[in-house]
DNA sequence: AGTTAGCACTCTATACTAAGGAGTGCTAAT
DNA sequence: ATTAGCACTCCTTAGTATAGAGTGCTAACT
């Protein structure tokens, strides 16, 4: 446990050094108007904090550094203590209040916001679709040759594909296929598609249709390969204006990941449904970001469908900003989509 | 007019700066084995080189480097007879056979694969869509309040965006706005689409709809907004990997560029429908490239809509390889394209 | 007994110097 | 016309000196 003043002078170190990005001397925070000490008397301070594992030094003569057990106990100890969560923020809300956004156009926009309001680096995981249902399936022709597949969702999802029809399957077949498939389809969970098609529905559709397997192996393929998680990066070269980011190598090793999108989207999985979680420095399991602090906040959709947003910057982060406007931005989003999803 | 031995020891010099990126010294190329001459002729035509402005010396006794004017001579006057545009390079053919992909599939798959052969970051316009034709327009209701409506067009394009029903229009209404709207717009050319809505069809429709206005004005604000150019960037970080880009500055203003879609767009608007052309760092007008090479080739998917593929690199790029690359790959989209669009 | 002033000490950053080497341009010999 | 030889230029690297920021410790002060 750290003594009041212990705090007093922890807390300033950290945020004289997440503001200048340099090592911090007993000097300059003794000039500071709220400490009256002496540059001595926080040197023997220093020295204790040091000795506690919450400091470090660069160098031996060097000023000091927080640790990241010195960040996360400021995360843990101090900020926690500090939060009001439910604060302003009201520029978020504005942007969240149109109502005929589209849910991915919502997510999109909130990211870049995101970014440019902490200059870090914002990643939004769009929500992933655990529960939803097929609502409609569509094949419009669009010569003899094309035509494009639509499906949607009940939550407003639509996929789409456009493939060649093949030679041996007859036009007024593609309308009765997809006749049947919406009778028996409709509602079924995305889940169970596959399945369905596969067991149930075949011989069905045999009964009344020739060539139908090449048909619903088209359809198979444009409708139930993997569905890519959507992600959403804003500021990526919001980085390179942080001093700390200097080697080419390491903002080389940052940007291959980040144009890795599954590896960025596993990042992010991780802390799923954990409300705001901060993880700092080595505490990442992605050498890449070893070097930076990541803080997630969970949002919710409805009760099956969540996402993530996360800020990514350098272990000197702004937490205290952060984390209140990751926290009002996750609440904005649930608010905003809830009325979406009321009555599905 | 160069003489036979510049022109062997011009394209020496080139070769070996692409391949190094170091000034190359008289020495250097003396050793090479078609190379007969000695070190000392081969100062005397770097001198004479460097005065018809081929060739430039980072200081008075480095070795040389090629200027931008020599990059061009060798674009202009060397490549050019050396190209034999009608080659191999049969990954893109495999890649772009499959029948069934979506047009920005293909895209987007060709721009990673420049990106992995080139070591460059290639940049891909999706094809401008110019006379498209509303093939057919619906909307689904998902609830009381919500719907999505789906413009599909007579490429395969499909658009789509969820709304929330005004609360005074009836749910018939919808319904009958849409068979009407499809009645009358099928076939019409998406850029008339406005104007049509605006002035001829509010008449009609308010004969057999109440309330259209507000209705129509959602459909407007739904489908007419500016359309986004479609662009596929792949491979941002291959230029960390090129030695000449060691400046956080540099590389901090081209990564912001990249982030900006239109500016980036604009960048190969410029060089729509003209072939192949080359861009050597100055001769670029956007100041966060003027170190780099633009190399743009124009690929065509039917007689109205056109689409171009780039590559940006080092001025010190592999033209050879690039251009006969980016020539190939465009040629071979062309192709795969044609076939969705012959009878539209 | 806690606090602070003073001071020796450490380490970094910066500027300066020296030596080595790559490469040029010129001259004279082939 | 070509090339060997050589003086000269400039970069790079290593080494050295200096100023400055900061520490830790000791002794004096409240």
């Amino acid at each position: 446990m750290l003594t009041e003043r212990q705090l007093l002078i922890f807390k300033a170190i950290i945020d004289d050094f997440i503001a200048s990005a340099q090592p911090v001397g007993s000097r300059t925070i003794s000039e500071k108007e709220h400490i009256t000490v002496s540059a001595a008397t926080i040197r023997n301070v220093m020295a204790e904090l040091e000795e506690m594992g919450y400091l470090e030094k660069t160098h031996t003569s060097s000023g000091r550094i927080p640790s990241e057990k010195g960040y996360r106990y400021y995360v843990d100890n101090i900020l926690a203590s500090e939060l009001d969560l439910y604060d302003d923020i009201n520029i978020l809300k504005d942007i969240l209040k149109k109502d005929f956004y589209e849910l991915e156009e919502i997510v999109q926009m909130s990211a870049e916001i995101l970014s440019d309001l902490t200059n870090y680096t914002s990643i939004i995981l769009g929500p992933e679709i655990i529960d939803t249902k097929l609502e409609q399936l569509q094949i419009v022709t669009l010569s003899k040759y094309t035509a494009v597949a639509i499906l949607i969702t009940n939550t407003g999802h639509v996929e789409h594909r456009s493939f060649t029809i093949p030679p041996t399957v007859k036009m007024g077949d593609l309308e009765k296929t997809v006749n049947i498939l919406n009778e028996r389809l409709h509602g079924v969970p995305m889940a169970k598609l596959p399945h369905m098609l596969n067991e149930e529905l075949i011989s069905l559709l045999n009964k009344y249709i020739e060539n139908v397997d090449l048909l619903l192996k088209y359809l198979k393929e444009i409708f139930f390969q993997e569905q890519p998680v959507k992600l959403y990066i804003g500021g990526k070269s919001n980085i390179l204006m942080q001093p700390e980011f200097k080697d080419i190598q390491k903002i080389h090793s940052f940007y291959s990941m980040m144009e890795n999108e599954n590896e960025v989207a596993n990042l992010l999985l991780q802390h799923q449904n954990r409300g705001i979680r901060v993880t700092i420095g080595n505490e990442n399991t992605v050498d890449a970001i070893k070097d930076f602090s990541l803080i997630t906040a969970s949002y919710d959709v409805d009760r099956h469908q969540q996402g993530t947003i996360a800020l990514l910057g350098p272990t000197r982060m702004e937490y205290k900003k952060v984390i209140r406007l990751l926290h009002a931005l996750a609440t904005e989003m649930s608010d905003a989509f809830s009325f979406w999803y009321q009555d599905n």
